[in-house]
DNA sequence: CTTTATATTGAATATAAATTCAATGAATTA
DNA sequence: TAATTCATTGAATTTATATTCAATATAAAG
Protein backbone atom coordinates (compact mmCIF):
# COMPACT_ATOMS: atom_id res chain seq x y z
CA UNK A 1 0.00 0.00 0.00
CA UNK A 2 2.12 2.78 -1.51
CA UNK A 3 -1.16 4.95 -0.49
CA UNK A 4 -1.02 4.40 3.35
CA UNK A 5 2.62 4.37 3.42
CA UNK A 6 2.79 8.03 1.84
CA UNK A 7 0.40 9.45 4.40
CA UNK A 8 2.58 8.09 6.90
CA UNK A 9 5.92 9.58 5.77
CA UNK A 10 3.93 12.92 5.12
CA UNK A 11 2.68 12.61 9.12
CA UNK A 12 6.08 12.26 10.41
CA UNK A 13 7.31 14.97 7.62
CA UNK A 14 4.91 17.67 9.56
CA UNK A 15 5.89 16.14 13.03
CA UNK A 16 9.84 16.92 12.13
CA UNK A 17 9.16 20.32 11.09
CA UNK A 18 6.95 21.04 13.48
CA UNK A 19 9.52 19.78 16.05
CA UNK A 20 12.40 21.97 14.94
CA UNK A 21 10.34 24.90 14.40
CA UNK A 22 8.96 24.57 17.95
CA UNK A 23 12.78 24.33 19.47
CA UNK A 24 13.80 27.45 16.84
CA UNK A 25 11.44 29.94 17.59
CA UNK A 26 9.00 28.51 20.62
CA UNK A 27 5.67 27.20 20.13
CA UNK A 28 3.56 30.33 20.47
CA UNK A 29 5.66 32.05 17.46
CA UNK A 30 5.07 29.35 15.55
CA UNK A 31 2.43 29.53 13.15
CA UNK A 32 0.51 27.05 11.55
CA UNK A 33 1.42 28.69 8.29
CA UNK A 34 4.93 28.82 8.93
CA UNK A 35 5.04 24.82 9.80
CA UNK A 36 3.06 24.39 6.26
CA UNK A 37 5.23 26.39 4.30
CA UNK A 38 8.29 24.74 5.14
CA UNK A 39 6.93 21.18 4.94
CA UNK A 40 6.09 22.52 2.27
CA UNK A 41 2.05 21.91 2.36
CA UNK A 42 -1.62 23.45 2.20
CA UNK A 43 -2.06 25.20 5.62
CA UNK A 44 -5.33 23.14 4.95
CA UNK A 45 -4.01 19.72 4.74
CA UNK A 46 -1.65 20.28 7.88
CA UNK A 47 -5.64 20.35 9.36
CA UNK A 48 -6.32 16.95 7.37
CA UNK A 49 -3.37 15.42 9.50
CA UNK A 50 -3.62 16.57 13.03
CA UNK A 51 -6.93 18.63 14.20
CA UNK A 52 -5.17 21.59 15.59
CA UNK A 53 -2.06 22.82 16.62
CA UNK A 54 -2.39 21.90 20.36
CA UNK A 55 -2.92 18.55 18.90
CA UNK A 56 0.38 18.25 16.96
CA UNK A 57 2.05 19.23 20.04
CA UNK A 58 0.62 16.91 21.90
CA UNK A 59 1.72 14.45 19.79
CA UNK A 60 5.50 15.63 19.65
CA UNK A 61 5.28 14.96 23.31
CA UNK A 62 3.55 11.56 23.25
CA UNK A 63 6.92 10.54 20.84
CA UNK A 64 9.08 12.74 23.43
CA UNK A 65 7.51 10.45 26.46
CA UNK A 66 7.65 6.80 24.79
CA UNK A 67 11.00 8.10 24.37
CA UNK A 68 14.27 7.22 26.44
CA UNK A 69 13.41 9.56 28.78
CA UNK A 70 14.77 8.45 32.36
CA UNK A 71 17.84 8.18 32.92
CA UNK A 72 18.62 5.01 34.46
CA UNK A 73 22.25 3.92 35.22
CA UNK A 74 23.07 0.16 35.84
CA UNK A 75 24.93 0.27 39.11
CA UNK A 76 28.40 -1.05 37.64
CA UNK A 77 28.68 2.06 35.85
CA UNK A 78 30.08 4.71 37.92
CA UNK A 79 27.89 7.86 38.12
CA UNK A 80 29.82 10.31 36.46
CA UNK A 81 31.10 8.46 33.77
CA UNK A 82 27.05 7.79 33.02
CA UNK A 83 26.54 11.31 32.66
CA UNK A 84 28.95 12.43 30.72
CA UNK A 85 28.30 9.73 28.42
CA UNK A 86 24.58 10.57 28.09
CA UNK A 87 25.55 14.07 27.81
CA UNK A 88 28.21 13.65 24.79
CA UNK A 89 25.57 11.10 22.96
CA UNK A 90 23.02 14.21 22.61
CA UNK A 91 25.64 16.41 21.64
CA UNK A 92 26.63 14.48 19.09
CA UNK A 93 22.71 13.77 18.06
CA UNK A 94 22.66 17.34 17.62
CA UNK A 95 24.23 17.18 14.17
CA UNK A 96 23.71 13.38 13.11
CA UNK A 97 20.16 12.73 14.36
CA UNK A 98 18.47 16.45 15.15
CA UNK A 99 15.58 14.65 15.95
CA UNK A 100 16.72 13.26 19.20
CA UNK A 101 18.28 16.61 20.21
CA UNK A 102 15.10 18.67 19.41
CA UNK A 103 12.98 16.27 21.20
CA UNK A 104 14.81 17.00 24.37
CA UNK A 105 14.71 20.43 23.79
CA UNK A 106 10.90 20.40 23.36
CA UNK A 107 10.14 18.56 26.12
CA UNK A 108 11.98 21.25 28.71
CA UNK A 109 10.30 23.87 27.24
CA UNK A 110 6.50 21.97 27.07
CA UNK A 111 6.99 21.82 30.98
CA UNK A 112 6.96 25.39 31.56
CA UNK A 113 4.12 27.61 32.23
CA UNK A 114 2.00 29.17 29.78
CA UNK A 115 1.99 25.99 27.25
CA UNK A 116 -1.11 23.89 26.57
CA UNK A 117 -2.41 22.41 29.85
CA UNK A 118 -2.43 18.73 28.64
CA UNK A 119 0.75 18.63 26.85
CA UNK A 120 1.99 20.07 29.84
CA UNK A 121 1.01 17.55 32.82
CA UNK A 122 2.26 14.97 29.78
CA UNK A 123 5.75 16.18 29.91
CA UNK A 124 6.07 16.73 33.51
CA UNK A 125 4.99 13.10 34.04
CA UNK A 126 8.07 12.02 32.41
CA UNK A 127 10.47 13.11 34.99
CA UNK A 128 14.35 12.80 34.28
CA UNK A 129 15.34 14.74 38.12
CA UNK A 130 14.47 11.56 39.91
CA UNK A 131 16.39 9.19 38.40
CA UNK A 132 19.45 11.63 38.65
CA UNK A 133 18.98 12.20 42.03
CA UNK A 134 19.62 8.64 43.31
CA UNK A 135 23.01 9.21 40.40
CA UNK A 136 23.85 11.92 42.04
CA UNK A 137 23.30 10.16 45.50
CA UNK A 138 25.64 7.65 44.29
CA UNK A 139 27.83 9.92 43.60
CA UNK A 140 27.91 11.52 46.58
CA UNK A 141 28.52 8.18 49.00
CA UNK A 142 31.64 7.35 46.15
CA UNK A 143 33.10 10.98 46.85
CA UNK A 144 33.43 11.74 43.16
CA UNK A 145 30.37 14.24 43.96
CA UNK A 146 30.39 17.13 45.96
CA UNK A 147 27.75 17.16 49.15
CA UNK A 148 24.65 19.18 48.81
CA UNK A 149 20.74 18.57 48.41
CA UNK A 150 21.17 16.20 45.77
CA UNK A 151 17.38 17.22 44.43
CA UNK A 152 18.48 20.95 43.52
CA UNK A 153 21.94 19.60 42.20
CA UNK A 154 20.20 17.57 39.78
CA UNK A 155 17.30 19.87 38.74
CA UNK A 156 20.76 22.60 38.54
CA UNK A 157 22.18 19.76 36.36
CA UNK A 158 19.34 19.24 33.60
CA UNK A 159 18.31 23.13 33.68
CA UNK A 160 21.89 24.13 32.55
CA UNK A 161 21.95 21.60 30.20
CA UNK A 162 18.74 22.78 28.86
CA UNK A 163 20.08 26.24 28.58
CA UNK A 164 22.68 25.28 26.77
CA UNK A 165 20.88 22.81 24.07
CA UNK A 166 18.73 25.55 23.75
CA UNK A 167 21.27 27.87 22.43
CA UNK A 168 22.48 25.41 20.53
CA UNK A 169 19.24 24.87 18.21
CA UNK A 170 19.06 28.38 18.22
CA UNK A 171 22.23 29.14 16.81
CA UNK A 172 24.66 27.05 14.32
CA UNK A 173 27.39 28.43 14.99
CA UNK A 174 27.73 27.54 18.64
CA UNK A 175 30.58 24.66 19.13
CA UNK A 176 29.91 21.63 20.98
CA UNK A 177 30.88 21.92 24.86
CA UNK A 178 32.77 18.65 26.76
CA UNK A 179 30.40 17.17 28.50
CA UNK A 180 32.69 16.96 31.19
CA UNK A 181 32.63 20.97 31.57
CA UNK A 182 29.21 20.35 32.78
CA UNK A 183 29.23 16.97 35.09
CA UNK A 184 32.12 19.63 36.77
CA UNK A 185 29.23 21.52 38.04
CA UNK A 186 28.35 18.25 40.13
CA UNK A 187 32.53 17.08 40.67
CA UNK A 188 33.77 17.51 44.51
CA UNK B 1 3.39 67.90 40.35
CA UNK B 2 2.01 65.27 42.49
CA UNK B 3 0.22 64.17 38.92
CA UNK B 4 3.47 63.85 37.30
CA UNK B 5 4.71 61.20 39.93
CA UNK B 6 1.72 59.27 39.49
CA UNK B 7 2.23 58.80 35.81
CA UNK B 8 6.03 57.72 36.54
CA UNK B 9 4.76 55.36 39.32
CA UNK B 10 1.92 54.18 37.12
CA UNK B 11 4.44 53.39 34.03
CA UNK B 12 6.89 51.82 35.86
CA UNK B 13 4.15 49.73 37.63
CA UNK B 14 3.28 48.57 34.32
CA UNK B 15 6.83 47.60 33.66
CA UNK B 16 7.59 46.09 36.33
CA UNK B 17 4.15 43.63 35.67
CA UNK B 18 5.06 43.31 32.13
CA UNK B 19 8.68 42.25 32.85
CA UNK B 20 7.34 39.62 35.49
CA UNK B 21 4.80 38.05 33.37
CA UNK B 22 7.00 38.18 30.27
CA UNK B 23 9.84 36.43 32.37
CA UNK B 24 6.94 33.88 34.06
CA UNK B 25 5.68 32.73 30.63
CA UNK B 26 6.96 34.24 27.89
CA UNK B 27 6.63 37.34 25.84
CA UNK B 28 4.43 35.70 23.06
CA UNK B 29 2.12 34.27 25.37
CA UNK B 30 1.56 36.84 27.30
CA UNK B 31 -1.16 38.85 26.79
CA UNK B 32 -1.81 42.88 27.05
CA UNK B 33 -4.98 42.16 28.91
CA UNK B 34 -2.79 39.83 30.64
CA UNK B 35 -0.45 42.71 31.83
CA UNK B 36 -3.32 45.51 31.90
CA UNK B 37 -5.36 43.11 34.46
CA UNK B 38 -2.34 42.53 36.77
CA UNK B 39 -0.98 45.72 37.04
CA UNK B 40 -4.38 46.69 37.81
CA UNK B 41 -5.53 48.85 35.01
CA UNK B 42 -7.81 49.18 31.64
CA UNK B 43 -6.47 47.82 28.93
CA UNK B 44 -7.20 51.12 26.72
CA UNK B 45 -5.43 52.74 29.34
CA UNK B 46 -2.10 50.62 29.06
CA UNK B 47 -1.74 52.26 25.48
CA UNK B 48 -1.97 55.67 26.82
CA UNK B 49 1.37 54.59 28.11
CA UNK B 50 3.25 52.44 26.13
CA UNK B 51 2.22 52.98 21.95
CA UNK B 52 2.21 49.32 21.81
CA UNK B 53 3.35 45.61 23.11
CA UNK B 54 6.64 45.95 21.17
CA UNK B 55 7.65 49.36 22.90
CA UNK B 56 6.67 47.97 26.37
CA UNK B 57 9.38 44.99 25.33
CA UNK B 58 11.57 47.93 23.94
CA UNK B 59 11.29 49.81 26.98
CA UNK B 60 12.61 46.94 28.99
CA UNK B 61 15.41 45.78 27.18
CA UNK B 62 16.69 49.94 27.03
CA UNK B 63 16.30 49.58 30.38
CA UNK B 64 17.92 45.75 30.66
CA UNK B 65 21.09 47.44 28.88
CA UNK B 66 21.37 50.11 30.83
CA UNK B 67 22.46 47.96 33.76
CA UNK B 68 25.39 46.65 34.98
CA UNK B 69 25.25 44.12 32.07
CA UNK B 70 29.02 44.12 31.58
CA UNK B 71 31.27 41.44 33.31
CA UNK B 72 34.11 43.13 34.68
CA UNK B 73 36.61 42.23 36.89
CA UNK B 74 39.33 44.15 38.41
CA UNK B 75 42.41 41.71 38.04
CA UNK B 76 42.98 41.80 41.36
CA UNK B 77 40.13 39.90 42.39
CA UNK B 78 40.62 36.39 40.82
CA UNK B 79 38.22 35.57 38.14
CA UNK B 80 35.96 32.16 40.16
CA UNK B 81 35.64 34.48 43.19
CA UNK B 82 34.66 36.91 40.92
CA UNK B 83 31.80 34.66 38.98
CA UNK B 84 31.00 33.13 42.65
CA UNK B 85 29.97 36.27 43.81
CA UNK B 86 28.09 37.46 40.67
CA UNK B 87 26.00 34.38 41.25
CA UNK B 88 25.41 34.82 44.42
CA UNK B 89 24.34 38.42 44.15
CA UNK B 90 22.12 37.35 41.20
CA UNK B 91 20.36 34.51 42.91
CA UNK B 92 19.45 36.27 46.32
CA UNK B 93 17.91 39.04 44.19
CA UNK B 94 15.54 36.56 42.96
CA UNK B 95 13.77 37.15 46.07
CA UNK B 96 14.55 40.32 47.59
CA UNK B 97 15.06 42.54 43.94
CA UNK B 98 13.27 40.25 41.37
CA UNK B 99 13.33 43.28 39.25
CA UNK B 100 17.20 42.96 38.73
CA UNK B 101 16.97 39.01 38.26
CA UNK B 102 13.82 38.79 36.12
CA UNK B 103 15.57 41.64 34.06
CA UNK B 104 18.58 39.03 33.84
CA UNK B 105 16.46 36.45 32.26
CA UNK B 106 14.68 38.38 29.81
CA UNK B 107 17.60 39.52 28.40
CA UNK B 108 18.63 36.36 27.83
CA UNK B 109 14.94 35.28 26.25
CA UNK B 110 15.13 38.02 24.18
CA UNK B 111 18.14 37.44 22.13
CA UNK B 112 16.76 34.09 21.01
CA UNK B 113 15.15 34.13 17.72
CA UNK B 114 11.52 35.05 17.23
CA UNK B 115 11.41 37.80 19.51
CA UNK B 116 10.62 41.08 17.78
CA UNK B 117 13.59 42.34 15.53
CA UNK B 118 14.54 45.83 17.47
CA UNK B 119 14.42 44.55 20.79
CA UNK B 120 16.30 41.48 19.67
CA UNK B 121 19.05 43.53 18.20
CA UNK B 122 19.39 46.06 20.77
CA UNK B 123 19.64 43.13 23.64
CA UNK B 124 22.47 41.38 21.58
CA UNK B 125 24.22 44.42 21.75
CA UNK B 126 25.09 44.18 25.22
CA UNK B 127 27.52 41.10 25.68
CA UNK B 128 27.91 39.27 28.56
CA UNK B 129 30.66 36.84 26.26
CA UNK B 130 33.29 38.52 25.46
CA UNK B 131 34.05 40.37 29.34
CA UNK B 132 33.76 36.51 30.81
CA UNK B 133 36.01 35.14 27.97
CA UNK B 134 38.67 37.56 29.31
CA UNK B 135 38.07 36.61 32.77
CA UNK B 136 37.96 32.79 31.69
CA UNK B 137 41.47 33.20 30.04
CA UNK B 138 43.14 34.85 33.08
CA UNK B 139 41.50 32.17 35.16
CA UNK B 140 43.22 29.63 32.99
CA UNK B 141 46.19 31.05 32.97
CA UNK B 142 46.32 31.08 36.93
CA UNK B 143 45.39 27.36 36.62
CA UNK B 144 42.00 27.91 38.66
CA UNK B 145 40.35 27.09 35.70
CA UNK B 146 41.00 23.86 32.77
CA UNK B 147 41.43 24.36 29.44
CA UNK B 148 39.11 24.70 26.31
CA UNK B 149 37.91 27.26 24.03
CA UNK B 150 37.46 30.38 26.10
CA UNK B 151 34.59 31.16 24.26
CA UNK B 152 32.60 28.09 24.65
CA UNK B 153 33.51 27.81 27.80
CA UNK B 154 32.00 31.36 28.08
CA UNK B 155 28.93 30.65 26.01
CA UNK B 156 28.10 27.79 27.96
CA UNK B 157 28.17 29.41 31.39
CA UNK B 158 25.70 31.81 30.49
CA UNK B 159 23.54 29.54 28.81
CA UNK B 160 23.63 27.49 32.40
CA UNK B 161 22.83 30.32 34.02
CA UNK B 162 19.97 31.44 31.98
CA UNK B 163 18.55 27.59 31.77
CA UNK B 164 18.79 27.55 35.59
CA UNK B 165 17.41 30.97 36.05
CA UNK B 166 14.68 30.36 33.89
CA UNK B 167 13.88 27.24 36.20
CA UNK B 168 13.74 29.58 39.42
CA UNK B 169 11.59 31.90 37.70
CA UNK B 170 8.94 29.54 36.95
CA UNK B 171 8.75 27.45 39.94
CA UNK B 172 8.94 29.21 43.67
CA UNK B 173 9.69 25.71 45.11
CA UNK B 174 13.16 25.36 43.53
CA UNK B 175 15.99 26.07 46.10
CA UNK B 176 18.52 28.25 45.09
CA UNK B 177 21.72 26.36 43.96
CA UNK B 178 25.43 27.05 45.46
CA UNK B 179 27.11 29.36 42.86
CA UNK B 180 30.38 27.17 43.64
CA UNK B 181 28.31 24.58 41.69
CA UNK B 182 27.96 26.71 38.44
CA UNK B 183 31.42 27.78 38.36
CA UNK B 184 32.50 24.06 39.02
CA UNK B 185 32.08 23.61 35.73
CA UNK B 186 34.91 25.84 34.66
CA UNK B 187 37.11 24.45 37.28
CA UNK B 188 40.27 22.19 36.73
C1' DC C 1 -12.44 2.78 -18.50
C1' DT C 2 -15.40 4.00 -14.67
C1' DT C 3 -16.13 4.50 -10.11
C1' DT C 4 -14.76 5.43 -5.69
C1' DA C 5 -11.84 6.99 -2.22
C1' DT C 6 -8.53 10.00 -0.60
C1' DA C 7 -5.13 13.83 -0.93
C1' DT C 8 -4.78 18.50 -1.82
C1' DT C 9 -5.73 23.33 -2.38
C1' DG C 10 -6.79 28.09 -1.35
C1' DA C 11 -10.28 30.95 -0.20
C1' DA C 12 -13.89 31.71 3.42
C1' DT C 13 -14.93 31.75 8.28
C1' DA C 14 -14.20 31.86 13.10
C1' DT C 15 -11.53 33.09 16.90
C1' DA C 16 -8.30 35.49 19.50
C1' DA C 17 -5.52 39.21 20.28
C1' DA C 18 -3.91 43.99 19.60
C1' DT C 19 -5.16 48.55 19.05
C1' DT C 20 -8.30 52.65 18.70
C1' DC C 21 -11.72 55.75 20.22
C1' DA C 22 -15.59 58.36 21.94
C1' DA C 23 -17.29 59.24 26.32
C1' DT C 24 -16.64 59.95 31.44
C1' DG C 25 -14.51 61.36 35.60
C1' DA C 26 -11.07 63.40 38.42
C1' DA C 27 -7.53 66.59 39.30
C1' DT C 28 -5.51 71.21 38.33
C1' DT C 29 -5.58 75.96 37.14
C1' DA C 30 -7.47 80.42 36.65
C1' DT D 1 -16.63 78.15 40.86
C1' DA D 2 -15.74 77.45 35.92
C1' DA D 3 -12.72 76.01 32.57
C1' DT D 4 -9.22 73.02 31.21
C1' DT D 5 -6.40 69.27 31.07
C1' DC D 6 -5.35 64.74 31.56
C1' DA D 7 -6.35 59.87 33.31
C1' DT D 8 -9.41 56.30 32.71
C1' DT D 9 -12.75 53.11 30.90
C1' DG D 10 -14.91 49.57 28.09
C1' DA D 11 -16.81 48.78 23.93
C1' DA D 12 -15.79 48.95 18.83
C1' DT D 13 -12.42 48.09 15.32
C1' DT D 14 -8.61 46.12 13.15
C1' DT D 15 -5.38 42.72 12.56
C1' DA D 16 -3.38 38.25 13.03
C1' DT D 17 -3.99 33.56 13.37
C1' DA D 18 -6.37 29.14 13.61
C1' DT D 19 -9.69 26.40 11.56
C1' DT D 20 -13.25 24.91 8.14
C1' DC D 21 -14.98 23.86 3.73
C1' DA D 22 -16.39 23.40 -1.02
C1' DA D 23 -14.05 22.34 -5.07
C1' DT D 24 -10.38 19.85 -7.65
C1' DA D 25 -6.83 16.57 -8.64
C1' DT D 26 -4.78 12.18 -8.09
C1' DA D 27 -4.46 7.52 -7.10
C1' DA D 28 -6.62 2.88 -6.23
C1' DA D 29 -10.15 -0.58 -7.08
C1' DG D 30 -13.46 -2.90 -9.83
Amino acid sequence: MTRKEQKEERRKAILMTALRLFVERGYHDTKITDIAEAVPMSTGLLFHYFGSKEELLLELVRMGCSGPGTVTAPDEIPPDAYLTGFLRNMFSFAKEQPWVFCMFVLMGQVRRPGMPEEARKLAQSVDAVSPTVKLIKRGQKAGVFHSGDAVTMATCFWCSVQGIMEQMAADERMKMPEPEWIVGMLRS
